[in-house]
DNA sequence: TGACATTAGTATTGATTTGATACTAATTAC
DNA sequence: GTAATTAGTATCAAATCAATACTAATGTCA
């Protein structure tokens, strides 16, 4: 254990890097995954869309886009999660792999050919590097929803509060007590009403909510 | 935004990638960051002790080994931060840089030639891209605290509830409430009394505790 | 048309958590 | 001995939380 400071001047070994997405959705009431199907060649059916990172590349911009071609639509956040290898396999021969979590709006059009949607807890078989981005990236998510606006990026401009809750409870993968939901909601000065309600079938209508933060102090839901 | 599945054979394109790492101690009473002298050919003089990532390196392990040589000892704790890039410029020629955050005990021997701590919030110029790797480092070490048992891998096996707490309150950058901290201790079941006590000096002799944590539900403190 | 089911939203209440303050305890300094 | 100093605890009031039960507004259907 010897000092040592690294030679700033000797740059340029190379290293091959992949950057993997993991896209969530709301599918029914369950978050899922997309899957893409994996080579003949490859050991799993099924794997996590990929790319080749390039030496040029700006690597947020690369995940959106990657996770736009993937999903046929652009994402509406998006995360990294960090970077992977350890020796775990992965599709590609990359040495290492920066993975990115990103959420997406509920069916779109249709997907790119191939292309699949998995429940989380009923994935098939993948690579074992990309099980543990995925693992990751759920987690990753989760604890991120009090302190991103992901849940709003999924809804309409107006919602409602209920609306709001669902989604909550589909990303977080558990329910979420309704008082305490709007009580902190309220806290976080994250919603403001509008003047427009909504009658959905049976029952009293719900009161239109729109994303409006105001920025105070402290942290949101 | 058409569908394109990356094709898995395609592997092997290089680009280049640094692993940096911020090192972190405590330092008087303040949280300091380890910087070493960069060429004279840079911008700025200090620079993140980092390395070329080679093809074969375990992520972890290369992150291990790279802290103990910059600062003279094995690190008690280190935890990936992330992939930087997106054009901000670096010391390496990299197009990517690993960064990773560690924690080391409170003064070894002397450090490595040239290398020298400095206060976080007081530090000098570097890179951009090294910037934003510290600013991070010290949130991930901060949001760390409650599910890592950094605290204790910096104290001798047996310590006094004040230690502890001393050294909570300097890796978090504030004050912390005696009382509370002491319940959440009990309530996480992360230490037990030793029947040993020390004096330091005036005032009443502190009992001694050891890390033992016990598997409960639920976080830490 | 009027009871009822259904969904939205609020109020009440008791348990838990938190932080400030103040207290007791055990030692050294003088 | 008395004061100063550090360790550790008790008390209390405020804030938070979740369960429960309530009120409100609508559609359904006999």
């Amino acid at each position: 254990m010897r000092a040592r400071v690294p030679a700033p001047s000797r740059a340029r070994r190379s290293s091959s890097v992949s950057l993997d997405i993991v896209i969530c959705t709301p599918h029914g009431r369950r978050l899922a995954v997309l899957l893409v199907p994996a080579g003949a060649s490859m050991r799993e059916r099924w794997m996590l869309p990929w790319t080749t990172l390039t030496d040029e590349a700006a690597l947020d911009e690369t995940a959106i886009t990657t996770a736009g071609s993937a999903a046929g639509v652009r994402p509406a956040w998006v995360e990294q999660i960090g970077a992977f290898g350890d020796g775990k396999r992965h599709p590609s021969a990359a040495t290492v792999s920066l993975a990115y979590v990103a959420v997406t709006p509920e069916r779109q059009r249709a997907l790119p050919a191939g292309a699949e949607w998995f429940a989380v807890g009923d994935l098939p078989p993948v690579a074992p590097r990309q099980r543990t981005m995925i693992e990751t990236a759920v987690i990753t998510l989760r604890v991120r929803m009090d302190s991103s606006p992901i849940a709003f990026r999924l809804l309409a401009p107006t919602f409602t509060l209920t609306e709001l809750q669902e989604v909550y409870e589909l990303l977080l993968g558990r329910r979420v007590h309704k008082a305490s939901f709007r009580r902190s909601l309220q806290a976080a000065w994250l919603v403001e009403p509008t003047d427009e309600w909504r009658s959905k079938g049976r029952g009293r209508p719900a009161q239109l909510y729109r994303y409006a933060p105001r920025k105070r102090r402290g942290g949101r839901r």
